[in-house]
DNA sequence: CTTTGTGAAAACATTCACAGCC
DNA sequence: GGCTGTGAATGTTTTCACAAAG
C-alpha cells in the first residue's frame, strides 16, 4: 500500500500518508484501530523525528541531559509547537516544567523508527556515486551496515569497495535473500533501475533508495523513496527565477504605475493562466 | 523569506510556502498581487514539475508529440487529476478531447522553473560524495554548469577533479562572485558545513543544496535544501516497522470481531488525543 | 465521445493558545 | 513561574466530479 500507483516517489513529495488503498479495502470496517499506532504519525513528522534524532545525539554527545521543547526545536529549524505534537504522536515522554531527558527521547525515536533492529544495505551500481555510497560512514554508525555491493561490469567482480567485494548484479536476488538485505540502494543510470529494482524485490528487500532518475514499478508492499538531484537542483532553480521576478516587479511598483514592466520579456503577459498587463 | 527558522530544510517536508515572513513585513498591503505569480505554484507542485519535465524529455526523444494527462500520470508516477492541477498553475497549454502537445510542455516548464538561464554550480567538499558529483552529467546536461570546486585540503588545490580545478574553500567569496554562482553544494562533513555556507552567501550565492547532516543558518533570502542521506534510511526503517506491526497485528484481528482489542497494548486507547476504543 | 481545466469537498499538516502539571 | 501536551483553528494539498471545449 505504500508508494503505489500516485504520487510522485519520495524525495520531493513527502505528504499523503499512501495508506489510501487500505481504506478502499476494507469498507465495512471503518478504522483498524489495532494497527493504527505507526500509522497515525504523519509521514512528514516521521521526517522530523528522524532528524530530531541526529540533534539529540549530538546533545547526548555533549553530555546535556534535559532538552526543552524550545532549545530541541531550535537546533532542529522548527517551531516549538511543531515539534511537541510530532513527539506526541509518540508518546508523552517530557516533563512539563522541565522539559525531556535526552536519552528517553532518543531511545523512543529509535523504537518508533524501528532502529532497535539493523538494517542490512545492498548498494547496486558502483559508479561515482555508489563508491561515495559504499564508503559512507553515516550508514554504519546509524544502524545500516551495508553488506552487499552490487554492479553490472564484470571487471568489479569480487574487487573489495570500501571493504566489501562487489558482487555481479545477477547474483542480487542469491546475495539479498542469503544476507537478510532490506533496503537497496539504486546508484545506477536510468537504464538499468527498473531491472535492477525488479531483482531487489525478487530478493525480498522490501524498501528502496532510489537515486536512478526514473520513477520505479513496485508492488504495493515495497516501500520507495527517490533522490534526484537534478530535481532538487531544478527547484531551486526555481526559487532564484521567483526571487528575480519579485524583485523585478518591485522595482516597477515602486515607482507608481507607470509601464512598469519595461524590462520583462515579451512572453511574460500571460502566466499561470492569469493576463497580467493588459 | 524561504526556508527560515522554523521548518525543517528541504529534503523531506516541503509543505508550506516558506514566504510568511513577507506577508508579515507589510500588514499595510494585503496581498501585493503583481508578485503572485510565481509563488501561487504549491511548492509540491514544483517538486512535480520537474519530474514531468523529464519524463516529457523522454518521450521527446522518442518522438511522442501528443500526451494525455493519463498517460503523462503514470509515466510519472501520479494521478491524473494532480497532474492536471499541477499543470494548471502554470497556465493552460492542453487541447480537450486531445492532450498536450509534448514540446509545448517543455518549454512552458522550463520557463516556470527558470531554466532558460543557466545557473553555475559550485560544489563545496571534494570527498567521495564531492568526487561523484564534479563527475555527475546531469547537472551540465540539464542547464547547470558545475563551474567551481573547493576542498578544504591544500593538496588538493589545482588538481583537477571533472576537469575543473578544484580551489581552497579560503577562495569560496572570490570565486563565487567572479563567476556569478548561483547554487552551492555542501558536501562536506558536519563540522566544516556551516561555515562553507556562511563563505557561500557572501560570495552571493541564494541557493544552497545541502548535504551535510546540520540545519544551516542562513538569512531569510537564501534557500537551503537538504538532502540526507541517514534521514532517508531511517523514514525507510520505519515503514518496514509499521509494516512487520501490522503484519503481526493482522495475526490477531483476522479471526472475527470477537475482542478484537485483544493484543493491543495498553497506552492504544488514546492515539493523536482521540479516543479510539470506548 | 474524449480529455482538459477547475471549483468545491475532503484530507492532511501546521500553528495557536491554553489547560494541566511540575 | 515555566513547560509540556493537545484540542481547536487555520492553512495547504489532494481528490472528486463535472462543465466546457474540441
Amino acid at each position: 500500500m505504500t508508494s503505489h500507483g500516485d504520487d510522485v516517489q519520495g524525495g520531493e513529495d513527502r505528504s499523503g500518508t499512501g495508506d489510501r488503498a487500505a481504506a478502499k479495502e476494507s469498507p465495512d470496517v471503518e478504522v483498524p484501530a489495532a494497527r493504527e499506532r505507526a500509522r497515525a504519525i504523519p509521514e512528514a513528522a516521521v521526517a522530523r523525528l528522524a532528524v530530531y534524532l541526529r540533534v539529540l545525539s549530538g546533545f547526548d554527545e555533549e553530555s546535556v541531559t534535559t532538552v526543552s521543547s524550545e532549545e530541541l526545536a531550535a537546533a532542529a529549524g522548527v517551531n516549538s509547537a511543531k515539534l511537541r505534537k510530532d513527539l506526541s504522536y509518540i508518546g508523552s515522554y517530557g516533563t512539563r516544567g522541565v522539559g525531556y531527558e535526552v536519552s528517553v527521547l532518543i531511545g523512543q525515536i529509535e523504537r518508533t523508527l524501528g532502529l532497535t533492529r539493523k538494517h542490512s544495505v545492498a548498494v547496486v551500481g558502483i559508479g561515482n556515486l555508489g563508491h561515495a555510497l559504499a564508503n559512507y560512514g553515516g550508514f554504519p554508525s546509524r544502524g545500516f551496515p551495508v553488506s552487499a555491493l552490487f554492479d553490472l561490469d564484470p571487471d568489479l567482480d569480487g574487487v573489495p569497495v570500501g571493504g566489501i567485494p562487489v558482487r555481479h548484479v545477477d547474483d542480487i536476488v542469491e546475495v539479498c535473500q542469503e544476507r537478510e538485505v532490506t533496503i537497496g540502494v539504486i546508484a545506477t543510470p536510468a537504464q538499468g533501475a527498473q531491472e535492477v529494482c525488479d531483482r531487489l524485490v525478487a530478493g525480498g528487500v522490501s524498501c528502496i533508495l532510489n537515486f536512478a532518475p526514473v520513477v520505479l514499478q513496485v508492488p504495493d508492499d515495497v516501500e520507495v523513496r527517490k533522490v534526484d538531484l537534478a530535481v532538487e537542483m531544478q527547484i531551486l532553480s526555481f526559487h532564484v527565477a521567483r526571487r528575480q521576478q519579485d524583485a523585478a516587479t518591485a522595482n516597477g511598483a515602486d515607482l507608481g504605475p507607470l509601464d512598469g514592466a519595461g524590462p520583462v520579456p515579451a512572453e511574460m503577459d500571460s502566466v499561470n493562466g492569469m493576463v497580467v498587463r493588459p
